[in-house]
Formats: structure tokens, sequence, C-alpha cells
DNA sequence: CATTAAATGTTTATACAATAAACAGTATAT
DNA sequence: ATATACTGTTTATTGTATAAACATTTAATG
């Protein structure tokens, strides 16, 4: 029997707990009362939680409450609270993806990329919280790696060049992504606090980071490039498109070069 | 009275619980019995338990009791748990730098950098999964911070062009870590399991991942370049330098058109 | 149909977790 | 000498994930 032959569910035994059922694995049971719950509604709760409180808000105990039911009710429908941050993970991705472009827009193909990436991050702040056990395997996940591949199918590159170029993006968007979602924490809560006392980390950096110690982080944060001060000069977007421009660059610099030769 | 001229004191209360513990900010105790642990020993402790079994198996209990002690103890050193893995995150930044490149070797000075702080997730593979909550504020972190900035010092670059780069570049080495990590991990556990089998998530991908909805990652998945097979052609370090030469040669680039300008 | 088997959500119980409060002992400042 | 501040411990609180046993409900099977 060749692999491709595997059936649904021989696949569903072969992957981690809980992804089986992000891909709709399992088998509505025949027996038994009917069931009150579902997976999307768990899953959804869930997110909802996390989105308000943060992901430690998330407790079998509390997404079970608020769905007027006992934590161990959840049991019946997920193995473990591990499958289900795997579930929420993989629901994050359920987003719409914009039209596909002609080929030739692969820069703005993978800029529409890394945006849309980094909107996942701010819609839900938790999401890079979850820890990375292995490559993405849910089915919602592996649809924003397909997404990532889309803009480079025109290009002559090989598998192992349009996987690495898509880590590359994919990575740069995850870095963005939690920067942002760092900002917009500070924004919601530290702004006040900043502004009452007139002082914030920075005020303490500066007295903590000596030229001597550390001779080229120092005049940045003298002059606030370090903890992102001057929103004229400096706001996320524009770092986040610097940063992405560079990608870009040398992706095309290394699509020029393989032409040439 | 101007900002810089905070003591280290002021400075210490400016900042998050823990960190004004791993600036020695903290003015040892006057009165009362001889302490018999010291902050650095149970943050080499916790770092210690941390290697061997996984930042989960980081409890105040394992700790104290590895060190002879109770887990209260503890407060008495630290005030939380979180600020304990700030500690021990900022202690996993204590490495020796290489020495100083002459400035025209940027290009080499940047891959070192890379390369070093890609060392601190493959020998502290928690390193990653410690969440974080802001810019980096501990000493070693910021010495990290430092050591980047370092070799763009001779480039005609602007403070918030040299934040960017560094931002840009210490995310990839973020990236490449944690999958570096996840392979470690892979390797050492399931090796075995799947060489019994014979099969592993690669083969359930193929039986999921369908060329309708993937239209641009089946393929992929199908050759095996999305789940790294072939050591040959791919392995992670080869991986590693592909995306750090495409960000390095988009640098360059930025470089060149600045100058002609 | 009657019976069996499977699945439901709940209750109860276990093992840990972080950490607050009260405690007796100890070193220093006054 | 005494008050004060600090030590590490004991005890207790609250919250966590989840295992096991339970009565109940539904469908499959005789």
């Amino acid at each position: 029997m060749s692999k491709e032959d595997l059936t649904p569910e021989e696949a569903a035994k072969l992957l981690p707990a809980g992804a089986a059922l992000g891909w709709g694995l399992v088998k509505p049971p025949q027996r038994g009362p009917k069931r009150e719950m579902s997976i999307d509604q768990i899953v959804a709760k869930a997110v909802e939680v996390a989105d308000k409180d943060g992901i430690q808000a998330v407790s079998m105990n509390r997404v079970a409450s608020e769905l007027g039911f006992t934590a161990m009710s959840l049991y019946r429908y997920i193995p473990s609270k591990d499958a289900l941050l795997l579930l929420m993970q993989d629901a994050a991705c359920d987003i719409p993806l914009p039209p596909e472009r002609p080929p030739q827009e692969w820069r703005e193909g993978l800029r529409e990329y890394v945006m849309g990436t980094i909107d996942i991050f701010r819609n839900h702040p938790w999401y890079g919280d979850i820890p990375i056990l292995g490559i993405p395997i849910g089915p919602n996940n592996l649809r924003i790696v397909d997404w990532g591949l889309r803009p480079l199918r025109g290009l002559e590159l090989g598998e192992y060049e349009k996987m690495s170029i898509v880590l590359l993006v994919s990575g740069y968007a995850r870095t963005c992504g939690m920067l942002q979602r760092d900002i917009d924490r500070a924004v919601q809560t530290g702004t006040s606090v900043e502004e009452f006392s007139g002082l914030n980390y920075s005020a303490a950096l500066r007295a903590l980071v000596k030229p001597e110690q550390f001779p080229h982080l120092h005049p940045l944060v003298m002059s606030g490039a370090y903890t992102g001060e001057n929103e004229e000069e400096n706001n996320v977007g524009s770092d986040v498109d610097f940063g992405l421009e560079r990608i870009l660059d040398g992706i095309e610099l290394f699509l020029e070069r393989k032409k040439e030769r």
C-alpha cells in the first residue's frame, strides 16, 4: 500500500492528539445521548475568552462554565487542554484570503501575506503565546502556508527554495506580529501610568545602559530609538515595511542572479 | 532633574518585578540571618532543570527541592515565578561574545550574531517557550542587542534604521532557533517511533493535503520538502543560510542605494 | 421487543501548582 | 539590652488538569 492511499482514519492516528479533530476526522458517535455541545462551539468560546482575558484565563473550568457546563464535560469532546490550544491556534488561522494576483505581482502578494498574517496576531493577542510544538499541521494553518506559497508559483524556484522563502517571510510576520501585539498591550494598559509618572522603562534604561558596557546600544537608548519613541519618524508600520522591503529585495536579487546563470 | 540622573534604586522601581534583580539593584539586606542561597544559585538550578526536563518541569517546588529547601524559601529571593522565568531568560543570554571585526566585515559580523543567538536556542530548548512580555530589558539580553548593533557601527545608517535591521536579523535568528530546537526534539524522542512504523506526520499529510484545497502546498508535501526530508539537499544549516543571505543581500542593497543618493 | 453497548454530562477525588500568612529562630542596629 | 529586620519552614488557600465512578440516554443487536 502506497503512502498516498491512507484512509482519513488511518491518517488521523498518525497525527498528534488534537490535530485529527481539526481535520474533522472523528466519526460522529452512533449511540448515546445527543451531544449538547460541539467542538467548534468549545473552541470558539475558548478563543473568545482568550481574546478578552488572555491565554492564561483559558481554563477548562472557565470555558465550560461560560458554556453552561462542567469542566469535565469538555473531555468528552477534546482529549486534553493542549489539544484545545492547538485547535484554538488553528481556528485563529481560519481567515478569508485575498484574491489571487498575477504571478508578476509576487512582491505585492508576499506583502499582503505578511500583513494578513500579522493581523492574526493583532486580532488574537494570545496567538503567539501558544507554544509551537512542531511544523503546522492543522488545516487552516496549512492553508496559510499554502497562501504564502501562492505568490511564488510563477517564479523559477526549487521546492526547497520556495519553502525557505515562506519560512523567512512568515517568520518575519511572526516577529512583527508579536511586536505589534506588545505595543497594543502597552497602549491598552500602560498609557495612563506612563502619563502620570512621566517616566517609564525608557527612563530606567537611560540610567542603566552605560556607554562603557553597551557602546552601541547606548546612543539608541538615549535617543529613544530603542524604546520606540518619536511616533512621527517611527511607527510600527514603517518598521514592518522597512524589514519587509529588505527581505523582498533580497529575494528579488536571488531571482535575478538565478536568471543570469 | 533630568532622566539621566536617576539613581539605580530609582531606576529599579520603574522596572518590572524581576528585572531589577537581574541588574543587581537590590541592596543586600543588613540584618537577619545569613542567606543560605543566592539568586544566581536559584536561577542556575532552574536553568538546569529546564535544560533537563523542559520549562514545564520548572516549578518552585522542584527548583527548591533540588537545592535542599522548601518552595516558599525561594520567595525570600524572587518575588514570583514570572520573575524567575525572566531571570532564566536573561541568564541564558549570558554568553561570551566573539571579538570585534573591522567595520567592512559587517556581513560576517551579522552572520556570527545570528549563529550565536541561534545557539542560545539550541543550548536551552526552553528559551523560546518563555513568553515575551515586552522589549528586552535584562542586562544580558541587552548585551545581545548591543552585539547585534556592533557590526553596523561603521555603516551610514540612522538609529531607527539600525534598530530595524537588528530587529529583522534577531527575529530571523529566533525563528531559526525555534525550528532547530523542534528538529532536535524530534530527533531525540521521535526517531525510534518513526523507524518502527515507517510512517510519520508526512504520511498523514500526504493523505490530507489534497491538491484542490492546497494547490501550492501539495507538491511540497508530496516531495517531502515541507516536512524536511532528504537531508542531503536540505539540512537546517542550509535553510538558515539561505534566508540569512537573502536578508544580508537586502541590507547591502539598501546601503548601496543610500550611497548613490 | 428486550437487551446490550456505547456515549452523555456530572460528581467526586487526586495530585500539583503558586503563593499568602503566621511562626520560631538569628543577626544587626540602636 | 532590646527592637527590628531578615531567615527558612509550616500551614493553609485557591486554582489547575484530569482520572474514575455514576446515573442517564440513545442506538445497535439479539
